[in-house]
DNA sequence: TCTGGGGTCCTAGGACCC
DNA sequence: TCTGGGGTCCTAGGACCC
């Protein structure tokens, strides 16, 4: 048995965490660069706010329903994330971490499941102030099924276990086929034209049938709604396959030089992800692009593979190559609205292997060097390359970011006793 | 004026092997 | 006139997830 835990409306729950004067106000969070909406409060929802608008076309709302608006402020989701999680492992030890507020618990052997789901709310609710919903099934796609309606109903309480057929065909009947696990918005069109309107008319469906038509992974989907689990726990979160690191601009970038800076500090970063990861790269892409909603062809999107001689996660080594793939690509005369550097191609730090006919000069001591940098940006300060430059003005805006209660000394709520 | 970021998996088709 | 069968690996593109 599985049991999907996720926390409500999550980044704007955090937000009000920290601040009760705004409880009962709509709350909003922004993208990067304060772009778009991805979190709304219930009473943001109620005022009809749809997921992912352009901030700049709900402006006009933000007064006369006092929509409390904030920049996305991730060390604080981040911990806050991480706070949730340590519960869980706490409650069911066995867990995949799926998303930031996410998690999959290994439920089974539990004998009163439904208590179990009141009893994992009301502990994450005392320990964070946040609430969450319980959704439990055989299968992962039942269990977030059950989740899906643990959090449209109130009457459910916030749990709802799909132990049973007969509860799994009732709530199948009623929820429309675009809100299973795995079917989005082309499947969903698609699915309806032929008839599948709802979770039971996919789950009763011909899965051979539909693997023809489509692909193994709805076969895989329509198994999972019948009860039959094909997706496993994955306790053990498995090494990344490629990082991106990219920003869109806080002002249109037209000169190569300006570039040059955001390329290098995105190129500085996914390095220091790679690091992280305890894994070497040898693949590296770079983007560069101008705004999609121009209307006219001027979008311009190109991509650069680089190979390089030897697997690396040094910066330097990064940087560099990054660099002289944006030069390749550059274009005068563009506005560019956005950039990235991707990496890929990974091999385990301690675990290189080297062509027999390979030549070439390992950097000495780039471990160390490397490895001081980071140690000296934990703690005590910050270095940083040549290239990214000191004043970075294309630096995405963040003009609504909230405090860092939780992960910063300075930032640190203050109660004031009467 | 202003429109996010970071991932995964699968498939088809081409190039290649014996 | 008639031209096999069985594989692997790689890449681009599309779909999905949060």
């Amino acid at each position: 048995m599985f049991a999907l835990v996720d926390v409500n409306s999550f980044f704007a729950s955090c937000e009000t965490v920290f601040r009760p004067d705004i409880l009962g106000l709509p709350v909003v969070v922004l993208s990067n660069n304060d772009g778009c909406v991805i979190a709304r409060s219930k009473e943001a929802k109620e005022i009809g706010i749809k997921m992912a608008v352009p901030y700049y076309q709900i402006k006009h709302l933000i007064k006369p329903h006092k929509i409390q608006v904030f920049s996305s402020n991730y060390p604080l989701y981040g911990d806050l994330s991480h706070r949730v999680m340590s519960i869980l492992e706490e409650l069911a030890p066995k867990l995949e971490i799926y998303s930031i507020d996410e998690a999959f618990l290994d439920v089974s052997g539990i004998d009163d499941l439904f208590e179990f789901g009141k009893k994992t709310r009301s502990t994450i609710l005392k320990c964070t102030g946040l609430t969450v919903g319980v959704g439990i099934g055989p299968t992962k796609t039942l269990a977030k099924l059950a989740n899906y309606a643990a959090k449209k109903w109130t009457k459910t309480q916030g749990v709802v276990d799909l132990s049973t057929i007969e509860r799994q065909k009732k709530l199948m009947g009623i929820v429309p086929v675009g809100e299973v696990w795995g079917i989005g918005r082309q499947l969903s069109s698609r699915l309806e034209a032929m008839g599948v309107k709802t979770a039971l008319d996919l789950a009763n469906s011909n899965p051979k049938q539909m693997r023809k038509l489509f692909s193994v992974v709805l076969e895989r989907t329509i198994a999972e709604l019948n009860g039959e689990s094909c997706l496993s726990l994955e306790e053990f979160t498995p090494v990344k396959q490629q990082i991106v690191c990219s920003r869109s601009f806080s002002q249109r970038i037209t000169k190569l030089a300006d570039m040059r800076q955001a390329i290098s500090s995105y190129a500085e970063r996914a390095a220091k992800k790679l690091r992280d990861e305890k894994q070497r790269c040898k693949h590296i892409s770079v983007f560069i692009k101008t705004s999609p909603f121009n209307g006219n062809k001027h979008y311009l999107n190109e991509i650069a593979h680089g190979s390089m001689q030897a697997h690396s996660s040094d910066s330097r080594d990064i940087i560099h190559l990054s660099v002289r793939l944006l030069d390749k690509i550059w274009q005068d005369g563009q506005a560019y609205q956005k950039a990235g550097v991707i990496l890929g191609d990974f091999s385990n730090e301690n675990m290189v292997q080297v062509g027999l006919f390979d030549e070439f000069e390992q950097r000495k001591n780039s471990d160390e060097l490397m490895k001081v940098i980071d140690e000296i940006n934990l703690k005590k300060g910050r270095v940083w390359f040549a290239g990214q430059g000191t004043k970075q003005d294309w630096k995405m805006k963040q003009d609504l970011l909230s405090p860092s209660y939780t992960t910063k000394w300075k930032d640190i709520p203050i109660v004031k006793v009467k």
